[in-house]
DNA sequence: GTCTATACACAGATAGAC
DNA sequence: GTCTATCTGTGTATAGAC
C-alpha cells in the first residue's frame, strides 16, 4: 500500500479532530455552537503548529496565538482554561490519534512479514499526514507534568512494544532471524521519527515517504529476514 | 575500539570546554582570573543541562540558573551579556567540540569498511561523553536566531556528507552494494541520534553503548556490504 | 568579584462592554 | 460570542553596596 491509499482508507481529517476535542472538552468550552467552535479550535491548532514549530511551546505567548489566528485574547481563553490546557489537549489528542490508527492497522495480516511491513509503513504514512501533531507531540513532551508523563513514556513503549512482538513472532515461526528484537524495534522506531524530525532534510533531497518507508523496510528485512533475494544498498 | 579506549584517545574533558569558552569569550567574561572564571562556566553549563533537560531552555528562567549554580543574579551576568548569549555559546561550542574530534577519527584508515565503522562508533561514542551537548543541541536548535540557523543546518549536512562519501567510495572499490547513499547516511544518522535522544530507554534495558553501536553497525553493514558472514539479527 | 535590591517589560489571565 | 482594557505575577537585566 502507498501512502495515497492509506490516506484515503485510514487517516481522519484535520477538522474532525477538531472536532473531536469540541466534543470530549463540551463542559469547559465556552462557544456552544458546534460549527463556530470546531472552525476556531482548527484555526487554533493550526496556529499553535505554525507557532511552535519555530520557536517552541513556551516561548509562544497568547499575544502571537492572538495574532497568528486573527482572535482577541478574551476568544481564545473560551475555548480553554489556560495555556498550559492547551498544551495538554494536543498532547492528549495526538496520542488517541495515532493508537486508533494503528490498531486498524494491526488486524490487517497474520504473516509477520506483512504485518512488520503494514506497521511500519502505517506509522510513516501517520506522521507524514499528522506531520505537525507528531513534531509538536515529540518537541513538547518534557513539558508534560510529572503527573501525565508516564503516559508519553508508554506511547513510545507501547508502539515498540507492537514492533518486538512482530520479530519475537516471526523468530518463532523460523520467517526472521534471532537477535536482540527489542534493539532492533528501537532503531526501527528512530529511523521512523527521522521522517517527521527532519522533513526539510528530505524536502531537498527530493524524497518522497513511499520511498522513504521503502528503504526503511528494504535495511530491515535485509537484516532480520531469514532469507532474502539480493537486496540493493539502495 | 570500545568505549573505554575512545574515552582515553579523543575526548577532552568537561573542564576543558569550559576553559575554551573562556579563552574565546575573554572580552565579555568580567571575571578575569582565569581558575574562577572557568570553575563558574563549568558549573554554570552542568545546572544549564540539569534544568533544560527537565523543561528546555526558555522555560529556564534566570533565578532557575541562579538557585541551581549557587550563584547570584549579578555574577551569573558578568559571564555572559544575556540569556540568548549564554544559549548561542553553548552552541556554538557543542558544535566546535564534535567537529574537531571526529576530524582526528576521519584519518584512521584508508579501508571503506574500517572507516563506516569508525566514523559511526565515533559518533555515538561522542554523544555519549558528551550526551547533554548533543542533546541541548538538539532539542535548543529551534532557538537559534536566522543567522546563525545556517550553520546548524550545515552540521547536520556536514556529518552526514561524511557518511555518504565513504558509501561512496565503498561503492567504487565494489566493497559496498550500490543504492541510495545518501538516503542510507541518513538513515545511520537517525540511528546514531537515537543514542542520545532516548538516554533512559537504554538505561531501562540495559544497553550499553558498545553493544548500541555494534547493533547499528551489524545492521548497516548487512545492508551496505557486498558480502558478509551470515549475520544475526541481533 | 560577588552580592542585594530594584527597574521595567511582558507574560498569562479576567472583567465587563458590546 | 467576541472584543478591549486592565490586573497581577514573573521574567530579564542592571545599579550600586560590600
Amino acid at each position: 500500500m502507498n501512502y495515497l491509499e492509506f490516506k484515503k482508507l485510514y487517516a481522519a481529517s484535520s477538522r474532525e479532530i477538531a472536532r473531536e476535542v469540541f466534543l470530549q472538552n463540551r463542559e469547559t468550552i465556552r462557544t456552544k455552537k458546534e460549527k463556530t467552535a470546531v472552525d476556531n479550535l482548527e484555526k487554533i491548532f493550526n496556529a499553535v503548529f505554525r507557532i511552535t514549530y519555530k520557536k517552541g511551546f513556551q516561548a509562544m505567548s497568547m499575544r502571537d496565538l492572538s495574532r497568528e489566528t486573527g482572535m482577541s485574547l478574551g476568544s481564545l481563553y473560551a475555548y480553554f482554561t489556560g495555556k498550559e490546557k492547551l498544551l495538554n489537549i494536543i498532547q492528549t489528542q495526538g496520542w488517541l490519534i495515532i493508537k486508533k490508527d494503528l490498531a486498524k492497522v494491526l488486524t490487517t495480516s497474520e504473516d509477520p512479514r506483512e504485518k512488520l511491513r503494514a506497521v511500519i509503513r502505517a506509522h510513516i504514512f501517520l506522521s507524514e499526514f499528522y506531520r505537525p501533531w507528531f513534531y509538536f507531540t515529540f518537541m513538547e513532551a518534557r513539558n508534560i507534568k510529572p503527573t501525565k508523563l508516564k503516559a508519553v513514556k508508554s506511547m513510545e513503549e507501547y508502539t515498540q512494544q507492537i514492533l518486538t512482538d512482530i520479530l519475537v513472532l516471526g523468530e518463532t515461526q523460523a520467517l526472521f532471524k534471532p537477535g536482540n528484537h527489542e534493539l532492533t524495534a528501537s532503531m526501527i522506531k528512530a529511523m521512523q521519527q527521522e521522517w517527521y524530525l527532519k522533513r526539510w532534510k528530505y524536502r531537498k533531497l527530493k524524497v518522497s515517504v513511499d520511498q522513504f518507508a521503502d528503504h526503511l523496510i528494504d535495511i530491515i528485512e535485509t537484516f532480520c529476514l531469514v532469507k532474502k533475494r539480493a537486496a540493493t544498498c539502495k
